[in-house]
DNA sequence: TTAATTTCTGGAACGCGTTTCAGGTCAAGT
DNA sequence: ACTTGACCTGAAACGCGTTCCAGAAATTAA
């Protein structure tokens, strides 16, 4: 049952059953009523892939993660996900995991239309195959690009960074570890921590002390581990969530070593229920801004401001 | 540029170029090499849309969840992924608000074809409604659907839920309140925590201490000081989710009120950090289960069971 | 050397809705 | 009475890839 079945049964063509189907202008009421009968009573309803295919529009958005454990991405997807329902966009979801291949492959079906635009909340191939890609749609990386010209939603994360590093300072702390997602080389965002802890310091952030790849609760905990197994005893522990702070923590307090401060990032629940000194990188916002320009024609750049926060403090350090 | 393009560029007809992009037989490497040279000359790629349109299928799987905060939908929506991704199926997030017109709205787009199969991770609309639906596709629920015919992956969760009103009991605790995401009257699952409940206290719990609409651990906070308001002490929290027992208990912190004794659930990180009592529920195996049940054309039940979790008990009141 | 396969290939139909365009009607404006 | 413009309508083309079927050519089997 089709749109040209619906047309003869009904003694009209395809084109005004489509007309009355779509609320346009310039059908006559007879036409509309007799169209609408035959509609209601074979219970049609219109094929969305061929629609799709005609206007040239999904509505759809692909959105690329490399995991999905990590809230910052889950925060990206929420706020994506606010804008997106009210304007009639559905978001589809791409993990990558950080494999070029599979990046690709999404890159690749864009040109294929399968998705009118693509959000990368983080992304493993390079920015300049990013930006050439954009001849076949809209395309939306979460980060600062630099000079790059392609549509970017991010945090400006240097001010907070400083504050956070500034605050520990003042806490006249001297060996600070550093856990982090992705290596200086890879993560421009990594490479603001160490700018940022340099500028604050007056010098690199220890080797010794820093540990890369750690994404999860259990991550922290193993870092920890690897610290203290390596004779390392930070008097900080600057890490790149929440989550991961309290993991590490919990490695202290189950071998009864001291626990060094703890940074958290993310501002998630478990830096609240620890009175964790945190940062807010506004995902949510971040989402819904990278929807917006994901939908639109114009390639710009927007960010918003992170926030250090630093919670009323009690003793971090029971359990 | 479309196939037909490239059909005639190099030569061949629509069909042949086809059997080459699919690798299919019957082509001979003359007809293979000119086409190929043709699509890399050119750059071309095929419409995923038409694609999609021509077979009747999209890959893409709806997955309707009625919030996005909380952890139950992620823990289901990683599942899902994690088995969608290597079977080559997209998912498709659709936000419900338990709006029983929005969800029709998605029943709707599976009529038009817009998704493969949809998974229901809870639902507003009536369990007859979607197994009326499964004419037009795949459907698929996550709660026990009892005689209903309808494909449905869950958590059998009667045993831990009386496991952990045993271990309530046990614990001479005798004013339990419980905090539900939804009324008794809407959901199973509910029905299912007063039926545990009323089987090991011996009667129904009551309903001065009951809350429903919670969700997060803000709505834990607020249940507790809604208690308090209402000058009910109880001895202690069973809620529907670690967080919310830790929104509860900082309340009680926060007032300098002796925290009742909390039970769980989901297993979350909060309820690790406070060594709460909880009840994991195996979401990610329902959600990996639920994608094998969309894409098979069977129509059956499977569930998983879920565990009380008691860990090693230390005190939880402390901040 | 036939008969029977298997291999190639392309035209045309199919999946299905949208849109353009041309042709026609009818009421309002001059 | 004549022009203008708004209103209706449908055939056909378009978006684009897949597949069935028929016919031709090349092998293989007998």
């Amino acid at each position: 049952m089709n749109i040209h079945d619906i047309a003869k049964l009904s003694g009209y063509s395809a084109a005004t059953v489509s007309r009355v189907i779509n609320c346009r202008k310039y059908v006559s009421d007879n036409a509309k009523l007799a169209v609408q009968k035959v509609i209601k009573e074979y219970d049609y309803v219109p094929n969305d892939v061929a629609r799709d295919l005609s206007k040239g529009k999904t509505h759809n958005i692909g959105v690329v993660m490399p995991h999905t454990k990590h809230p910052y991405y889950t925060g990206i997807i929420n706020g994506i996900m606010d804008a997106a329902f009210p304007a009639g966009y559905r978001i589809v979801l791409l993990p990558s995991m950080y494999n070029a291949d599979v990046e690709m492959n999404y890159l690749n079906r864009l040109r294929r239309k399968a998705y009118d635009a693509i959000i990368f909340t983080s992304h493993g191939i390079s920015l300049e195959d990013l930006v050439n890609y954009q001849t076949y749609g809209s395309i939306v990386c979460c980060h600062d690009p630099g000079n790059y010209k392609i549509s970017a939603a991010y945090t400006e994360r240097i001010d907070s960074y400083l504050a956070a590093f500034k605050w520990a300072k003042e806490q006249n702390v001297h060996d600070v570890s550093i856990l982090l997602s992705r290596d200086f080389t890879l993560s421009a965002t990594s490479q603001l921590t160490r700018k940022a802890f340099s500028d604050v310091f007056g010098h690199a952030p220890s080797n010794d002390l820093l540990r890369t790849g750690i994404v999860t609760y259990e991550d922290g905990y193993a870092s920890a581990r690897s610290l203290h197994e390596n004779n390392q005893t930070p008097d900080m522990i600057f890490s790149n969530g929440d989550d991961i702070a309290a993991g590490a923590r919990q490695f202290y307090l189950d071998n009864n070593l001291p626990v060094p401060m703890l940074i958290g990032q993310e501002n998630q629940l478990s830096g609240q229920l620890l009175n964790l000194p945190t940062i807010d990188h506004n995902f949510h916002e971040i989402g819904r801004l990278a929807f917006e320009l994901a939908i639109s024609d114009e390639t710009k750049q927007v960010s918003v401001e992170s926030k250090f926060i630093l919670r009323n403090q009690k003793d971090c350090s029971d359990s």
